[in-house]
DNA sequence: CTGATTTGACCGAT
DNA sequence: ATCGGTCAAATCAG
């Protein structure tokens, strides 16, 4: 990937002292948290937050960063969870929508997925989309997927993305993103874009957390197809796709400190 | 025809 | 009582 800060020594010490400030920030999450603050001050360290990544994405302009700030720590339930930001909604497994709702902190709905292979696989992996002002989605995978998504190629992100390696890389083509919108379809185009960050990574257990995401490699094994629409799990559906993409772990944690979030933009929803 | 999405209802937690 | 999450019937799409 190239760079513009690549090789030149103040951008890259400016990107140093940024991803300071966003440690820094992201610390004082977990205490934010923890205190029970008022949603002002939440807002705040919010926007600190934004900042922080906002220059730190300028600056590095697709440069994965390195030292992923997590947040807090544990889902509000046993499942580990993880939230994303991402332009994309498709990251390799195939979801089926169960619901969608409109959330009273944030002015866009959030749709609720479940892993494809809930039943034929028993997989507890669900996850919840919302939009976000950025045209972008924030995604919270809750649970690890156990089943073996058939399109799925076998690369598991090992926790190691705790170490600051947090390089996920996508790629696939663009199927079908129905599915995918957790509204109505008027998501113009969220399939070209692969960017994604991992805004919160936790997982209680963190034994197994290792969060799977599939990358370049299954191009032209497309094992995934619809297997003609009799198949008996018939849950062939998302499109997988992605592409390279950098992340940053800008984090936090549980799920009402979601409301950190306050979506504010017309367009999410809307048919 | 089969499977996915939509959407209101239902339910549990706060 | 309210809010968020899930269910499930109706509807849509391939």
């Amino acid at each position: 990937m190239t760079s513009p800060s690549q090789g030149n020594p103040s951008t890259e010490a400016a990107i140093e002292e940024l991803i300071k400030g966003r440690e820094a920030a992201t610390r004082l999450g977990v205490f934010l948290q923890e205190a029970t603050l008022g949603k002002s001050a939440i807002e705040a360290f919010k926007e600190v937050l934004d900042s922080f990544s906002r220059s730190l994405s300028v600056l590095d302009s697709g440069q994965p960063l390195k030292n992923p700030a997590i947040i807090g720590v544990g889902g509000r339930n046993q499942l580990p969870s993880r939230i994303v930001k991402s332009k994309t909604l498709d990251d390799g497994y195939t979801w089926r929508k169960y619901g969608q709702k409109e959330i009273q902190s944030s002015k866009f709905p959030r749709a609720y997925f479940r892993c494809t292979h809930k039943y034929d696989q028993g997989c507890k992996a669900i996850r919840q989309v919302q939009r976000s002002e950025d045209d972008e989605f924030i995604i919270t995978y809750m649970g690890e997927h156990t089943c073996r998504e058939p399109a799925m190629l076998p690369h598991i992100i090992s926790p190691s993305y705790l170490e600051g390696s947090c390089l996920i890389s996508f790629r696939s083509n663009p199927t079908d993103n129905r599915q995918e919108a957790p509204l109505p379809s008027s998501f113009p185009s969220y399939k070209q874009e692969c960017h994604e960050e991992v805004l919160s990574n936790l997982s209680p257990g963190s034994s197994s957390s290792a969060y799977v995401t599939l990358s370049a490699a299954y191009e032209g094994s497309k094992l995934m197809t619809p297997l003609g629409s009799t198949s008996d799990h018939g849950d062939v559906t998302s499109g997988f796709h992605s592409s390279t993409s950098s992340l940053h772990y800008v984090g936090f944690g549980t799920d009402s400190f979601e409301d950190i979030f306050a979506f504010d933009q017309d367009g999410f929803l809307q048919d």
